[in-house]
DNA sequence: ATAGTTCTGAACATGACTGTTCCGTCCGGT
DNA sequence: ACCGGACGGAACAGTCATGTTCAGAACTAT
């Protein structure tokens, strides 16, 4: 019943960064002030919660880092990035949190272990020598935010993603010509780029 | 000289949505009265820019909606998409907008002319019949605004965006043996997916 | 029970943004 | 020279979020 702090605050400020004080406290169940005596400034507690994320993503990944560069390792890693996509989507979006050197420390650390497994992947071919480190980071944070963000909103079961996300950050999305291996047997497709959501319903955001 | 008023304030809005009115009025040249002459309130001001926005959207797929469903058609389809990248994170990432009944309805109808296009590149066998037309989109638009965002940062030059988005669309980032045409000779690459940027720099954002 | 800590509610000051009003100015057309 | 429309500058009220203060309630440990 009594959840440190720092995880509802986490929870609310990652759903809704603009949120006000007023309505992080009342979510935390305590009055603004107490909340101003546990946290001085809106900064101090934003940075606060970008540490907190900061550590559940270095966990995620050091729970993974030392995958071999398999597919399923990759699977691993990407099912973690997955699971904390919100809370990333925090550290994306708040350039405060840049001028935060130990932060952004950090950060850099956690991406160069992240890209240890793919550079492991990499030299057993199951990535592109061709493809950019940035690149490759970049397009993996992209399928992993947006499957991250359509789980969140129902349509992507999150048992499917990993594997989606897998098979498309490898294969892509290339017809049976060009993505699938080798050999052929042409009419067994990827078996996880499918199942994902009945109605098609495309809106925005 | 005389850009018309519409130009410059949703320049201004699409690079920072969240730019005081005053900002908006000096950046165009003129006074935060005469401005809200133009738009009584914000929310005016952000609906007319969406308008526009749509506008450009609409026209940049118009202009390719005839392509046939070739890789070059598609390289087309995503370079109008990239150059209008920014732009388009102004409409996902305007809840507010999403309220706007004709504006959703306009922005449906774009996205339908696209999966037209992506459809018959499907028929072609240039796209995995086992992707979903929904994660087809969200790859698309996840890809697009990552190398839109690549090149504003100028890691990334324009010319070679289409022409990696697509590889990496059709193709995925994996190695020679599943990502390669089914034709042999391994040492070729996709002359695509390389040539992005000289450091790596991986910082957030 | 008592002392000390923690939380609360209310109030206040401050600053930023928004929307509005009023009046003077500038400029083009007649 | 005159008129009308558009623009500018200044001021004002209203709202909201933030940060601070303070007196009192609630709770805990001894």
């Amino acid at each position: 019943m009594k959840r440190p702090l720092l995880d509802v605050v986490a929870e609310v400020l990652v759903a809704q960064p603009g949120a006000s004080l007023a309505e992080v406290a009342e979510a935390a169940g305590i009055s603004r002030t107490t909340l101003h005596k546990h946290y001085a400034t809106r900064e101090e507690l934003v940075r606060a919660v970008g540490v907190r994320v900061t550590d559940i993503w270095e966990q995620a990944v050091e729970r993974v880092a030392k995958e071999p560069g398999t597919e399923a390792g990759l699977r691993q890693l990407l099912a973690a990035m997955i699971e904390s996509g919100p809370q990333l989507t925090f550290l994306w979006r708040n350039p405060a949190l840049d001028a935060d050197e130990e932060l952004t420390r950090r950060y850099i650390d956690v991406e160069r272990r992240c890209l240890a497994v793919l550079d492991r992947a990499r030299s057993r071919g199951l990535l592109a020598a061709s493809a950019t480190n940035w690149w490759l980071l970049q397009t993996m944070y992209s399928l992993v935010y947006t499957a991250a963000e359509a789980i969140e909103a129902g349509k992507l079961a999150p048992l499917d993603a990993p594997d989606l996300v897998l098979s498309t950050l490898l294969h892509g999305l290339g017809g049976p010509i060009a993505g699938a291996a080798g050999d052929g047997t042409p009419g067994e497709a990827d078996a996880a780029t499918a199942t994902a959501a009945t109605t098609s319903s495309p809106t925005a955001s």
